[in-house]
DNA sequence: TGTATTCATTTAACATGATAAGTATTATAG
DNA sequence: CTATAATACTTATCATGTTAAATGAATACA
């Protein structure tokens, strides 16, 4: 049987645990979870966006996404509107909160970064993503 | 500011959850879940060990294990040695069910890793993990 | 035009992730 | 020896992951 080392799903989560392991510090300083990092971040990237763009952006389930929403609106860190052509979407945007929050933790976040950059290298980092997505690429499509 | 996509942490969940969809349906069928299949594999891989070997070889945080392993306990997949040596020491070990169960499902799990190989390449694989090894090591080195 | 169907989101239930604190046991300094 | 620190594990708490089911609104279509 193949080694156990070599399983797939635990490689790929040893490398997100490793650079997670960076960044979460900073983000809890913040008072922040990783995913309610996430959430804002596609937010920005965005600029609103219903429920289900959103959890595809963060790659959040639907029901971890609701329950992420409820708390970040509670912290006035987000807001909902109500989308009038369809009123089964919810549109989801930043507060002025909201955006302060992120330009206060991006470029430090964008620091940490730099760093595993210089320590692995970008050219390396950069193949290490074009491979990544090969690779999701190839299993969603032929599934 | 860096594009939204280029999150590795997120590059390496989306690459993750890919390779998982297509496992978790037969732990599923075996009322398995991703993280008790994890312990039973490293348990078969170790042949025994204290829950901190444990933790480290199925990648769990030591409360997350200590969950898993009363659950596992209590189906009869695995049982508890005290080590007479140190009495903080609890080693773990599969049950003849809990290794009857690993048996059935193992072979299964190759198929679809094998189906994963073929798609993506074999050669394409082993340059992937190759580069997620090389990865995390340089970050949990330089740390 | 009702009615079944699909769609967007939420709720529910149980398992795990993450951090901090607690407990018992072993190692160690003085 | 003994007080103290370190170690191994568990408990507690809150947030998220995962699946199934529920709710409410739009769409298809007979």
């Amino acid at each position: 049987m193949r080694d156990f080392k070599h399983s797939l799903p635990m490689e790929l989560m040893r490398a997100r645990e490793a650079a997670m392991a960076r960044f979460r510090p900073l983000l809890r300083d913040h008072g922040l979870t990783e995913q309610q990092w996430r959430v804002i971040r596609a937010l920005v990237d965005a600029g609103g966006a219903d429920i289900g763009e959103l959890a595809r952006k963060s790659c959040l389930l639907a029901p971890s996404l609701t329950r992420i929403l409820q708390y970040l609106e509670s912290e006035s860190l987000i807001k909902r509107t109500q989308n009038s052509a369809d009123n089964r979407r919810v549109i989801i945007s930043l507060t002025a909160k909201g955006r302060r929050l992120f330009n206060k933790i991006a470029p430090r976040l964008e620091s940490l970064y730099k760093v595993i950059e210089d320590e692995f290298g970008i050219q390396r980092l950069e193949a290490l993503y074009t491979m990544l997505a090969e690779f999701y690429e190839t299993l969603e499509a032929n599934w």
